[in-house]
DNA sequence: TATGAATGAGATTTCATTCAT
DNA sequence: AATGAATGAAATCTCATTCAT
């Protein structure tokens, strides 16, 4: 039994239920393990929860890192950046969603912990934004608008993404890319070719989609 | 004792800890109520949900219906709807969460309803923007999602939006109003004045922004 | 429901098996209630035995300060206090066990509060015997022993008295303290009639001798 | 490792936090086994109690037929069981306070096998009683009690006293002959000299005093 | 000799809910 | 309208113990 197959059950579930709606007994019949047996392999509920956010969150982080400096000029990074955000959260679904909202169910100091993670991401965006605004190659209304409303945005494909859906995760990346273009501004609605996409990976803590 | 205090207290202790990690208790002690007392004016806590949510989701779809109304063409009342979502959503930012992501707490009966009433809600979108495509008004890659990506944008304004910010409620809904119409390649980025904007009304579940 | 009788049958628990062994479901059992209403009473488990060896100390505190301010000379306030301590313990046989040794079932601060009354009955006997000495009334090879072996002398009589034993209680406690005389080198072994024997009264959670 | 090291262990926290309260992986991390492996050494927790608790009172019962056997009549017999008695308490506090409250933790069978044992160890004690009073050499109030009393006086010992305390142990223990000679009117307060005292050991169970 | 994995039983505590008053 | 008392069910977590390796 292997601690990744545990994070997927509790991903599972605390995406359709809630955390605090899941029992601990349920996740240890989800995985076939007696509930006392999940306490070898997580240290409690809290405990389980916090790994799963803190993979996640340090998946992004990195990800995102790496591709943002593949990037030459702000819009090819802003560009890649929208596109690695939307191709984790299609890829990651449910471990985005847990990640996101579930913070709420830490204790104080978890809670610290993972909100530094958080901040660390959302500001290689903010970052990226303000380069490319103040060479002049982004134009909005307000910044910290655009920011919040792209990365909400981006965060949404985690309710609707079908791998087997209408569009294939490339055509969303660049759906999006092209709607982040447009909404600073920039006249080159398609900076970045189909090859040129980030190529999301499947984190250990995401379950298989039908779960 | 109003009920209308009682779904205050509710609203804002599910939007903060969750629909599933608040106690009944917990609700009663807020409102200076035995946990029995409760059960006098709500009839249990799904029902006291449910209530929260239907009113919700009702003076949304009302709200934007009429909103819609007022606009002459697809560009227009998409404006509005636009502009309309986003105050809705400022001005009631707990209750649209709790609304939103406290459905599944719901038994299989209730959440159908309430979807259905969500639905109705997406709708008015939808109808709109395919008007609006059909009459040439409207361009863009996908109208699908568009329509999610708009949403979803205007759903995080709850996230984020502070009576006392640095932009007043009229200045961010002309922002996102200006957004989607780049989004949707409307030349006209402002076919809004300021006096159009429909006033969000506080709705009766919503807490004071301090609680 | 009084919370007299939760303590009784509390005691009556703790006495024979222990705290730590005692479950909260085995005294609900013996009071009749279910372990969720015991909850109502006791705040829980580490409530109910602070609130019971709080009763017994502040009982035995006062009790143990009128007796000996009815005492002319140390001789006399030794003696009475002798007769109190082993009075009180045979007639509170379970709870006085339970509450010398299961202080250290308690958290660190309840514990502290606890040993603080512990010590303030303690300084009564330590008090009069220095008064005593320095009077010349006493005479042992060390005081601190001395007062140690009485009041241990004293609590092990928890162990053995039986109201329709052998010896009655006036019997017992004259005899214990001509024992005190005796190591102390008080002439007099007798300095108290019968009748001037302090009366014990039983406490409201010592249970039935034979629970 | 040795079953003595085990043995230690489980004193020390058996003494300090008793036995229900004590778990068995605690144990096996305070002597760095694995709580499993421990099952290879005591063949569970109520067999590691109960090997305790017979090795300590089997001492107790050899070093104080021996010592007293030294003494040539009921007075000479009696100083030297209770310097015994206050030695061996002395030196083994631990042990011996878990030999002596921790029975009730044992099944019926065991408890009783060990009952046997500690009723030997009075037996010696109430039997020179008992001869010294018929020859004449004792007089008391009840014998009963001046036996209680004093054993219950020895064992308190454990609670009290500190090997670098303020009186060494053969003057503790000579104060407590001294006591006993007292409370049996006899009229030599030091039957015994300094050198005749018995030098108590220490047991395989008794952890070190800092533990 | 030593251990990680596993488990059934049971620990304390909280829950939503009902009901007599 | 309001509440204290009561409860069955379930929550999280710990326990002593076994067993294959």
């Amino acid at each position: 039994m292997e601690l990744g197959t545990v994070q997927q059950a509790a991903v599972s579930c605390f995406a359709q239920r809630g955390f605090a709606a899941t029992g601990i007994r349920e996740l240890g019949t989800a995985v076939g393990l007696n509930s006392a047996t999940l306490y070898h392999y997580v240290g409690g509920k809290e405990e389980l929860l916090v790994g799963i956010i803190k993979n996640c969150l340090n998946s992004m982080i990195d990800g995102a890192s790496q591709t943002a400096a593949a990037g030459a000029d702000p819009t090819r990074k802003l560009a890649l950046l929208v596109a690695f955000h939307v191709g984790f959260t299609a890829t990651n679904p449910k471990t985005s969603r847990v990640a996101e909202h579930e913070m709420r169910a830490l204790s104080t100091e978890n809670a610290a912990q993972m909100q530094a993670l958080r901040d660390s991401y959302e500001q290689l965006f903010a970052r990226v934004l303000q380069d490319g605004t103040a060479q002049g190659a982004f134009s909005t209304g307000d910044l910290g608008i655009a920011r919040l409303a792209m990365m909400e945005m981006g965060t949404g494909v985690s309710h609707w993404f079908r791998r087997d859906g209408r569009l294939s995760l490339p055509e969303v990346q660049l759906n999006f890319v092209a709607l982040a273009m447009r909404m600073l501004a920039v006249s080159n609605e398609s900076p970045l070719s189909r090859t040129e996409l980030p190529i999301p990976l499947v984190i250990a803590s995401e379950p298989e989609p039908k779960d």
